[in-house]
DNA sequence: CTTGGAAAGTCAACAAGGCTGACATAAAAT
DNA sequence: ATTTTATGTCAGCCTTGTTGACTTTCCAAG
């Protein structure tokens, strides 16, 4: 009955072709084949410390905003408090997370990665950067900037925001 | 510091700005929130039946290549047979996938889906076109080539092969 | 100063969906 | 006749998500 959404624009106004079921299919699994290759060579690396893509996450995360509290990294990360404070745990107790009373708000932890954290993080980064530049490299400066449009479009329009912004520290 | 990876080009050629390992960064993390996004419609549809990415997967495939075989679907989806039965079992138990056994080899099982089962393959990915195309849209069409040009160059090379062909039915 | 409630942590229990290993069966291939 | 392949299944384990209940800490409003 054709729902309205679909394969619409056919013999349309030409550049509209990209917009069938068929071509919009092939976007769905290229994202899916994609994001597999993304974080297949993190995967391998986090396998020998026993981690999975959760510690990543965290890492990652706490990485980039280092001091950040765990109610900032669970608006990031999506997740309940439960879930991030079992992987939180595991961190600490191995010595590559450190998590600080706050200082203006005592109830706060500020969660920062010690020496062997920070190395962690830069082995997994490191690999999945490597991957990313050679993408980014085969397919040209052009592509990239559709590529990045397209994720942005593609996000909820919350996490468009903490994309943009994503603080997590002190003003 | 600057493990030898990292930052490479930034007064450099010109054009090589983009390979700042800060705008890679800013690439991983939109892969990240972009996946989820992506996903993020058809999880909503799939909780009110019980289902999880799991059955998603397995629907999707199925309907993209009718009377597949289980290695086949194995090999695309990159799991255990163990985990995918568990799965196949349930859709089949509830109607939705049906499971013939091979014609010219008795061994295999040519899986299909029901009516029940394309109706909610449908709706699934209608959710899911409906977000791409509103993203392909806002983008434009230069930019989605580039979008799909940088996600082929991710993915492992094996599944970039599987991607292209990606049959699973007859010669 | 007292107290309400937010922030954080903890314990318990459960489910999905990965995994390995072992084993069974049928059918194709050698 | 034997081996290999395709599939299914049982059992058990792990990670990572969930909910619910409860405690501690401590800011901030009354």
């Amino acid at each position: 009955m054709n729902d309205g959404s679909g394969s619409s624009s056919v013999g349309g106004g030409g550049n509209l072709l990209y917009l069938t079921d068929e071509q919009l299919r092939k976007g769905i699994e290229a994202m899916f084949f994609a994001y597999r290759g993304f974080t297949a060579d993190p995967d391998r690396i986090l396998e020998e410390f026993g981690y999975g893509r959760a510690h990543h996450r965290a890492l990652h995360f706490i990485h980039r905003s280092p001091g950040t509290t765990v109610n900032n990294l669970l608006a990031i990360l999506g997740v309940t408090k439960q879930s991030l404070n079992r992987v939180l745990r595991t961190l600490i107790e191995d010595g590559l997370v450190e998590s600080h009373v706050g200082k203006r708000d005592k109830r706060e932890r500020n969660l920062v990665l010690t020496e062997a954290g920070e190395a962690l993080e830069r082995k997994l980064s490191d690999a999945q950067r490597r991957r990313m530049r050679a993408a980014y490299r085969k397919a040209g400066p052009e592509a990239v900037a559709g590529f990045r449009r397209v994720l942005e479009e593609m996000m909820d329009p919350e996490m468009r925001r903490q994309f943009s912004s994503l603080r997590g520290d002190g003003p």
